[in-house]
DNA sequence: ATTTGGATCGGT
DNA sequence: CCGATCCAAATT
């Protein structure tokens, strides 16, 4: 079952440990490649010195953000790297989630671990940019049976420091046992038996 | 028109 | 730490 637009008209904080357990499906024609949302960021919009939206700053990038939410927000980041978003709370509230790593559960070849390998693996680009993630291309969903019980870790936000004490707000969350973290080093997963 | 720096990653 | 490699935003 699609996440109704509901879940998603909340604050970013709220939206993103939610995400942790669920489903992100992509259609990629016949096939659907489905991974297991593990490790999410929230950026909440305006006060926040580490989104795109902050301050309010609304360009042809950070638009999406500030419609309405359940959409997807994709960017292209240093050059080669394209990374997903889930778009939060009511329109003209910029907040967003980055969605930094997955479990391959279905039709996933490579790695997931870290939101630029995310988007390789999953096939997802700037052509996806602003899709409605209550369409048939891509969207979230509760797994059958809510799957198992997820134990939430919290830290710092990755990669943010520039933004001063906003990047020590304990705003991303991750699930404390996979070991598909894009904080976990490639020997860790090794050791976990994970390509 | 030009410049600059970025919500990354893997290898060293 | 470095290099791969490019777009968007800010500045001139």
């Amino acid at each position: 079952m699609r996440l109704p637009r509901s879940f998603y008209a909340r604050t970013s904080l709220a939206v993103a440990p939610d995400l942790l357990g669920l489903h992100l499906v992509h259609r990629d024609g016949a096939t659907l490649q489905i991974g297991r949302i593990v490790e999410t960021e929230a950026y909440m919009g305006p006060e926040d010195l580490a989104a795109h939206s902050a301050g309010g700053r609304r360009t042809a990038r950070t638009e999406v953000m500030f419609g309405p939410p359940g959409h997807a927000y994709v960017y292209l980041i240093y050059g080669f790297w394209n990374c997903l978003n889930v778009v939060a709370s009511p329109a003209g509230v910029p907040h967003a989630v980055l969605l930094r790593a997955v479990e391959p559960v279905a039709n996933i070849a490579s790695g997931t671990w870290g939101p630029g390998l995310l988007c390789r693996a999953m096939g997802i680009d700037r052509t996806l940019n602003a899709i409605d993630l209550r369409g048939d291309v891509l969207w979230i969903e509760r797994p059958r049976g809510n799957g198992p019980a997820v134990r939430i870790g919290t830290s710092a936000r990755i990669g943010v420091e520039y933004a001063g004490e906003w990047a020590r707000r304990p705003w991303r969350f991750f699930d404390r046992d996979s070991p598909f973290l894009s904080s976990c080093s490639a020997a860790a997963r090794r050791r976990a038996g994970i390509a």
